[in-house]
DNA sequence: CGGTACACCTGAGAA
DNA sequence: ATTCTCAGGTGTACC
């Protein structure tokens, strides 16, 4: 047993503080990593009918709407020890598809994924800002039987709740409490309560 | 032997007007080019440590220096015919590197460059802000034996004509007799003496 | 639409 | 080990 399956598996029961949240988390969707989500593309492609469920870019509302399409969005997702990611979030014209990007193949080294793995994306049942993100290796089964079972109500609730807080890239790590407006990217900072010094 | 080369080499002898010029030249630096710089990414990056020397964006003085870094800035160059080829000329915040970008992929098929060909600055001994460009074939000696003896004396004294400067760059066009003052860019006419036709 | 321009991004290697 | 550089990329906008 690797040293990553270790903590994917277990931390559940090793992470105490993160027990409670997961008893509050509801699963948004989850995805089967191709060649290319893990490759040199350094990219995620979120399929676009949940990437319009649970993360708009805009919903055809204008003002900071525009800078937020034009632009992209920051991202961040607590991972299964609490560790904060962030990611670049944005839509692709060309390809039409919405994308995580920047930050992506760091998580994707970091967790050691391969195609055919899965990566999984949640929310805080309650506070609909904190966003999580797990994964799992190929063919294993997911840890939750429930999970499938979430989402069709949730969806309506969350959409409201994306908004233009902005942060730099290269201030991210010199303050936890994202003092600073960024010029270019909406972010939503999901995991600002967790203290992590982490390179974006 | 092909055209260019024709014109590369025998350049010295066939231009006569340009001869006096060529004394009262010194050298700045030369790159030899990579397959990027040549290629579909339609720029040079010039090393950072001649950028700052030769070309600086911003004085540290501020003011107008930083609508200077930000929109970059205009240069122009003399080439071997008495051609003047303008490059748009900025710094890329993200890879921190300074880059030759507009009107440089001109250049580029004009000249037949390929990987490993060098292409090489210099400017005018007395008349400081007029520059040159040149090139010349991979694995060809440079037509001046004492060129790379020349540079590293000269990078001290050159050194200090552009810091040294005081006239912004704003200033020094438009005491030039270039009619047409840039909306985007700062822009210095290094060959404003030479009347050429082209576009940018 | 294709080519160019532009402002990003990243990995590998150098320092 | 960490930082810096820069060669090689990307998507998007514009013409």
């Amino acid at each position: 047993m690797s040293v990553n399956h270790y903590h994917n598996t277990l931390s559940l029961h090793q992470h105490h503080q993160n027990d409670v949240a997961i008893a509050h988390r509801e699963s948004l969707f989850e995805k089967s990593l191709t060649p290319s989500d893990v490759g040199k593309l350094n990219r995620l492609v979120i399929p676009k009918q949940h990437a319009e469920k649970y993360f708009p870019l805009n919903n055809g509302g204008g003002g900071d709407d525009v800078a937020t399409t034009e632009k992209g969005m920051l991202l961040s997702f607590e991972d299964e020890s609490g560790k904060c990611w962030k990611f670049r979030y944005s839509y692709w014209n060309s390809s039409q598809s919405y994308v995580l990007t920047k930050g992506w193949s760091r998580y994707v080294k970091d967790k050691h994924l391969d195609a055919g793995d899965v990566v999984f994306f949640q929310r805080h049942r309650f506070d609909l800002h904190r966003l999580f993100i797990g994964w799992r290796r190929r063919g294993e089964a997911s840890s939750s039987p429930a999970v499938s079972a979430v989402s069709q109500e949730a969806l309506v609730n969350t959409t409201a709740y994306w908004s233009g807080l902005t942060t730099p890239y290269r201030q991210v790590h010199a303050s936890t409490t994202y003092p600073n407006i960024h010029q270019e990217y909406s972010h939503y900072d999901a995991c600002a309560r967790v203290v992590t010094v982490e390179k974006l």
